[in-house]
DNA sequence: AAGATTTGACCCTC
DNA sequence: GAGGGTCAAATCTT
């Protein structure tokens, strides 16, 4: 699993393996921030800070520009929808379907229940080739009041039974009342983030109001989540015609507390030391959700794929 | 009545 | 063509 998945050796590394071994080491620096959360020293947290800007931009320029799927993606079912509104008898024409491959943005937990703190709305089942159990799949229950595009699958364990496996795709942008966050006056310094690539939107950013606004949502990512506030998800967002989707994603607010569990769940797909010690312990307030994890594994590349995916961000231009 | 779930069909990717 | 993800009508629950 930890294994480079292409092995292009030629003498030097090929890049997926330096890829890996930037995300471990991104990884480390993950655990070794959210330990320092709790510690005074700021100059400590500066340091663990800058390593994050480093590997994100790092990774940034690693990560394979020319996603897999292109752009040809979706046909357009023009022809469909016409013939049903002409009153054809048959179903209506479904809008589509977007199959996903392995995207960095599932995270796997298992656990004893399902819930996990946001709010589910099951829209299909379905049982799975080679898989006694069916696989049901839900999305946020905000996806049609606020294109929250957050989805998961739940599949009762092969392993055990009495455990869901439950899969994450998309990161949630619904802002659930109760889970605004206050924004916190000193957690970070203004001048910190403007060193990060979060703040530094690009060439367009140079509008005063943006600016700030983009400000205030940095420093409502750091009080979700100080992670996002400098993840390479936000180098992403500086590079991206997507920056205000993406801003408002990592504004988002509605990251729960690793679920209320029985049972700390424990990770099986998470990057290695986050899902160690913060999540067995249970103590930490890092990460925050298996989907805010995957904003971070989601910087490797492929997000923009992903972005171009309208199943898992919804925002029409 | 409104919202959630079920379920079979549709559609896309591999 | 198989397998998997999603849609949406029907049904159920609150």
């Amino acid at each position: 699993m930890a294994s480079p998945a292409g092995s292009v050796e030629d003498g030097g590394r090929s890049p997926a393996a330096i890829l890996d071994d930037l995300l471990e080491v991104r990884d480390h620096a993950v655990k070794l921030q959210s330990m320092l959360q709790w510690t005074p020293s700021s100059s400590a947290a500066a340091v663990t800070r800058e390593m994050m800007n480093r590997l994100s931009s790092a990774l940034s320029a690693l990560s394979p520009g020319g996603g897999r799927r292109g752009s040809g993606g979706r046909k357009k079912k023009s022809g469909g929808v016409d013939a049903d509104a002409a009153g054809a008898a048959g179903p209506l024409r479904r809008r589509r379907s977007c199959r996903r491959s392995k995207s960095p943005f599932v995270k796997s937990v298992t656990a004893e229940v399902t819930e996990d703190g946001n709010q589910w709305r099951k829209y299909g089942q379905k049982r799975i080739h080679d898989c006694p159990n069916p696989r049901s799949y839900y999305r946020c229950t905000h996806r049609t009041d606020q294109g929250c595009m957050a989805t998961k699958q739940v599949q009762i364990s092969d392993s055990n039974p009495s455990e869901y496996v439950m899969s994450y795709f998309g990161e949630h942008t619904c802002r659930d009342p109760s889970t605004i966050p206050y924004f916190i006056e000193d957690e970070a310094p203004v001048e910190d983030y403007k060193n990060t690539n979060l703040i530094n939107f690009g060439s367009g950013a140079n509008n005063a109001s943006t600016s700030h606004r983009r400000r205030l949502m940095a420093e409502a990512a750091a009080a979700v989540d100080p992670m996002l506030s400098c993840s390479s998800f936000a180098a992403y967002c500086s590079s991206s015609p997507l920056s205000r989707e993406c801003a408002s994603v990592v504004a988002s607010p509605s990251m729960t507390p690793p679920s209320t569990v029985g049972s700390a769940p424990h990770a099986e797909f998470w990057p290695a030391g986050v899902a160690g010690d913060d999540m067995a312990g249970g103590t930490s307030s890092f990460p925050s959700s298996p989907s805010s994890l995957g904003f971070m594994s989601g910087s490797l590349g492929s997000f923009a794929d992903l972005a171009g995916d309208d199943d898992l961000f919804g925002f029409d231009p």
